[in-house]
RNA sequence: GGGCGUAUAGCUCAGCGGAAGAGCAUCGGCCUUACAAGCCGGGGGUCGCAGGUUCGAACCCUGCUGCGCCUACCA
């Protein structure tokens, strides 16, 4: 038999199976495979990212799942791949391209700068992925995708062109939100509120052809130069007189109308009268389009004011044209007040500049008409969503939808295939077409330029699970794995992706693209804070796994050029540096904390008390296999099937039952997508059942070499191998590699497949469900623990062998005990155990009481009376509140006559159990008083 | 402003209508030949606050408070 190392080392053993996995088929699902087909397409990570938390726990709940679905022989596909992250990974690119070459991207020009972006993608683009198989995850790699690919690509075009063609894609001058800093349009969901402290200015505009002067309040006092009006409420007495009237407007030599308008003004607010700035502000366009307003765009792309401003603005930033602006109009004694005012900012989620509202021809998604079947589908429950309050939210986004910015002023990502006409006229429609184009639709002129725009990321990610599948082709693979089976991600991509995916995947495959939806938690540290490289409390997945001492982590840090404060912050988090533990533990921890609607606080001693679990399991099986000897499997899978109940011990038929009911939990627990409770359920089997009671409890007879304890040997070890080797198939879903590991070692019937991978899910088996010795254990189980507990208060190691009298009114439970007092004599470490039927406990003994059974242990000359006493009265004062408790709701009319009547008896033993117990108890007292 | 979530043992979290649970931490005892990454035992909670529904509430309802998140054009 092999020897087994002492202690379990992840690293050596994990990547060892992900390569046989891997090169023996396995995460390959063939698409013309008559099964029933499960699939999943990953949420694809940045081609340029790497592993986080995130990642860790999304790869982990989808390799729970296919794993699970692939043992339970569904055609399980688990397609990998990678999303271009426009913004992001041009970001990136830009940065490095400035650092190594001092050039910015405009330097290099587009092409170039898009050759420097598919280099750093060759050269950086396989660490997420590489980083997925150190997870264990088993994905279908020959399946990869890239939404860069031709074919990605090509489906873009094709969604874009249809959209365009049935008039659900449109081009439009519009305000939209604007990041100087990416110089790019985003999508409102791109733009991150933030409240933050302003002020509110009250300036007063000179009314023309009068002395008097009108006062608005505003937040953003610098695009008063391009206020095209000022609005009061057209009801307000205050201001009525001057609707219709002018106002000279300050700093410049525009005079500018007052108009009336109860929509945008609220009377009770600021001064009652607002400027308006079509140009700049989402409400005051509104304001314009209702009175046919001038705008006024005041700033350029990069965020500095533009010729449309007065001559000494001009070439300033939005933040200093405010100071200017503020000392003008103090100097002109125009600027009555200055209020604090909390308001909230947009941000642009990339690099947190201030986005600007901006005027601007832009590519719009109409989404009304997409946004109905996606709602219609999750109402009619084509898709649900687990948790399920997500429903909730996705409807309310659903049902508030605004047209979808998509075209970004960016180089690195879909372009645009639209094509403008030199010929033509300027804003006539342009060409759109899936090919490049040599002729103008419209007028068949031959100078054409595409459009320099590129597409939202998301737009391409939307299509992602069909487009990966082949689409537009009619493929094989899109028959089969189309709609996949389950969409799991972060709940915070709902709307992004998730919302985008269900209206585009409606819309081109007039099916939902995934029945369902699980949304898990956000990672975050041990006090419930968003983990950044800022803070400092960053856990990397690939730290956890391979371990990292401290000296490591805080090279890792500076080398990243984390502020000083974060690697303080290192420093006292990980003052030992991070154990390695290996994926599984990681992947066990994160299934273990995946509880719905709670975001998951991570905590390296999480990690390690699975780690340790890991070890636990390990050397179970280093103790089974120490004890394998002679076993044949397959000689007991022949034995077993006659008769074997006969043929088993309790301890035996205990565990098998224990097992069925586990299997049966775990597999409960993920029909539910509750991987916490499937966690547990195995973790309690494991180390609380078999670990702790059968290993103990067979010892006596896998050690057993004479002739006569043969059979029984031969039992027990055919139950040990059982239950670990079932053990091992439950959990393999949640940590693959040790128990890959352990049941290659664990011996098995011949014609069992060569990995666990491809093995059967554990299924229940009644026939093995054993009630009566799930109860004859539990008295056993609780004669042993009282011996324990006795021991323990008094002190007497367990070299001292301790003489025991059980008694057991009840002759068939009493005889079933008795065919188990080896057993419990070898747990309690007994001289003697004695059963008897008699209710009187013998001489200079402590009674314990275990149910219906006393627990009589002789400990003459050992005894400390008071202590003894003082337990006894512990003890009786626990039932007399228990049973003052019963009584109250036995006596109570309205309970006896409205409860249901398994409560009433169930309410009623307790009473009995209670009293006898009592009297037992005291009788002990009384006796304890005499010795 | 609206919405959602959450409040349970020192910490991190299960439980979500019928006698309060786990892991870690803590305390006491064990080198018992699978495991000291271990074994055995103990202590520790008026389940955020206030009402209500119910025979019965940690669990359902209402209000309040704290925390978190999403969403929104209040200048």
């Amino acid at each position: 038999m092999t020897e087994l190392p002492k202690a379990y080392d992840p690293v050596q053993v994990e990547q060892r199976w992900y390569r046989v996995w891997l090169e023996s088929g396995y995460f390959h699902a063939d698409e013309a495979a008559p099964k029933a087909p499960y699939s999943i397409v990953i949420p694809p990570p940045n081609v340029t990212g790497s592993l986080h938390m995130g990642h860790a726990l999304t790869a982990t709940i989808q390799d729970i799942l296919i794993r699970w679905r692939r043992m339970q022989a569904y055609n399980a596909m688990w397609l990998p791949g990678t999303d271009h992250a426009g913004i992001a990974t041009q970001m990136v690119v830009e940065r490095h391209v400035q650092r190594s070459e001092g050039k910015s991207r405009h330097d290099l020009g587009r092409d170039e700068f898009v050759k420097r972006v598919w280099a750093w993608k060759a050269k950086n683009g396989g660490r997420i992925t590489e980083q997925l198989k150190v997870m264990g995850c088993s994905l279908d790699w020959p399946r990869e995708r890239f939404t860069l690919d031709d074919g990605l690509s090509l489906a873009v075009r094709e969604a874009f062109v249809r959209l365009y063609e049935e008039g659900l894609i449109y081009r439009a001058r519009r305000l939209i939100n604007w990041c100087a800093r990416c110089r790019t349009a985003l999508s409102d969901l791109e733009v991150e509120h933030a409240d933050v402290d302003g002020s509110l200015w009250h300036i007063a505009y000179p009314v023309a052809d009068s002395d008097e002067r009108l006062t608005v309040a505003t937040t953003r006092p610098e695009t008063m130069l391009g206020d095209t009006a000022v609005a009061v409420h057209p009801e307000d007495e205050r201001f009525r007189h001057l609707i219709g009237r002018r106002v000279r407007l300050p700093l410049t030599d525009r005079e500018i109308p007052i108009i009336g308008d109860a929509v945008l003004v609220d009377r009770e607010f600021g001064t009652g009268a607002v400027k308006v700035t079509p140009g700049h502000d989402e409400n005051d366009f509104e304001t314009g389009q209702r009175h046919g307003l001038e705008m006024i765009a005041l700033f350029d792309p990069a965020g500095r004011l533009n010729e449309n401003a007065p001559v000494e603005f001009r070439g300033l930033t939005v933040a200093e044209a405010r100071l200017q602006v503020v000392a003008r109009l103090e100097a002109e004694g125009l600027l009555v007040k200055i209020e604090p005012h909390k308001l909230s900012i947009g941000q642009c989620q990339r690099c947190e500049t201030v986005v600007e509202p901006m005027l601007s021809l832009q590519w719009f998604v109409k989404t009304g008409p997409l946004a109905g079947p996606a709602i219609e589908a999750v109402e009619s429950g084509k898709t649900r969503f687990v948790p399920e309050m997500w429903t909730k939210t996705y409807m309310h986004w659903m049902r508030n939808l605004k047209d979808w910015c998509i075209s970004r002023q960016l180089w690195w990502g879909h372009r645009i295939p639209a094509w403008y006409c030199a010929a033509c006229p300027e804003g006539a429609a342009p060409t759109v077409a899936r090919e490049t184009p040599q002729n103008c639709a419209r007028c068949g002129g031959t100078e054409l330029t595409q459009d320099e725009d590129v597409l939202d990321t998301w737009f391409s990610s939307g299509l992602w699970p069909f487009s990966t599948l082949g689409w537009p082709k009619e493929t094989r693979e899109l028959k089969t794995f189309y709609p996949t089976s389950v969409m799991e991600t972060g709940y915070d991509i709902l709307f992004f992706w998730v919302a985008r995916m269900m209206m585009l995947g409606l819309h081109f495959m007039k099916k939902v693209p995934f029945r369902t939806v699980f949304l898990h938690a956000m990672v975050v540290d041990e006090r419930g804070d968003k983990m950044s490289k800022v803070r400092g409390n960053v856990i990397d997945p690939l730290d956890v796994i391979h371990g990292a001492t401290l000296d490591q982590l805080v090279q890792a840090a500076t080398d990243r050029g984390t502020p000083e404060a974060a690697i303080a912050n290192i420093r006292k988090q990980f003052p030992e540096g991070i154990p390695a533990s290996g994926a599984d533990a990681l992947r066990f921890t994160l299934a273990a904390m995946a509880a719905h609607g709670r975001n998951i606080r991570l905590a390296l001693n999480r990690i390690e008390g699975y780690r340790h679990f890991a070890n636990k399991l390990w050397n179970a099986t280093r103790f089974a296999l120490m004890n394998f000897e002679g076993y044949d499997a397959d000689r007991f899978a022949d034995e077993a099937r006659a008769d074997l109940r006969a043929k088993l011990s309790l301890p035996d038929r205990w565990i098998l039952s224990r097992l069925q009911r586990t299997a049966r939990e775990v597999d409960e627990a993920l029909e539910g997508f509750k991987f916490n409770d499937a966690a547990q359920a195995i973790y309690r089997f494991v180390w609380s059942e078999l670990c702790d009671w059968y290993i103990e409890l067979a010892k006596p007879a896998l050690q057993d070499r004479s002739t006569e304890g043969e059979l029984r040997r031969r039992m027990a070890q055919g139950v040990l191998a059982t239950a670990l080797e079932t053990a091992c198939r439950l959990l393999h879903p949640i940590m693959p590699f040790i128990t890959e590991e352990v049941w290659q070692h664990v011996p098995k019937r011949a014609g069992t497949p060569a990995s666990i991978m491809v093995t059967m899910f554990p299924t229940l088996d009644p026939t093995l469900v054993d009630e009566e010795a799930e109860a004859t254990m539990a008295v056993a189980q609780g004669t042993i623990v009282a011996v324990r507990n006795l021991r323990s208060e008094y002190t007497i190691g367990g070299a001292v062998p301790l003489d025991v009298t059980l008694i057991v009114p009840q002759a068939e439970l009493r005889a079933r005990i008795a065919a188990e007092s080896g057993m419990i004599a070898a747990l309690g470490r007994l001289g003697t155990l004695t059963l008897t039927a008699d209710g009187e406990p013998p001489a200079g003994t402590l009674v314990s009481v275990v149910g219906e059974v006393s627990v009589c242990v002789k400990l003459a000359g050992q005894i400390d009376r008071a202590a003894e006493e003082k337990r006894i009265d512990k003890e009786i004062g626990k039932l007399e509140k228990s049973r003052a408790q019963v009584l109250g709701k036995l006596g109570n009319e309205a309970f006896m006559a409205r409860a249901p009547e398994e409560v009433v008896v169930e309410e009623k033993r307790r009473l009995a159990e209670a009293e006898e117990r009592m009297a037992r108890l005291r009788a002990s007292r009384e006796r304890l008083a005499r010795l």
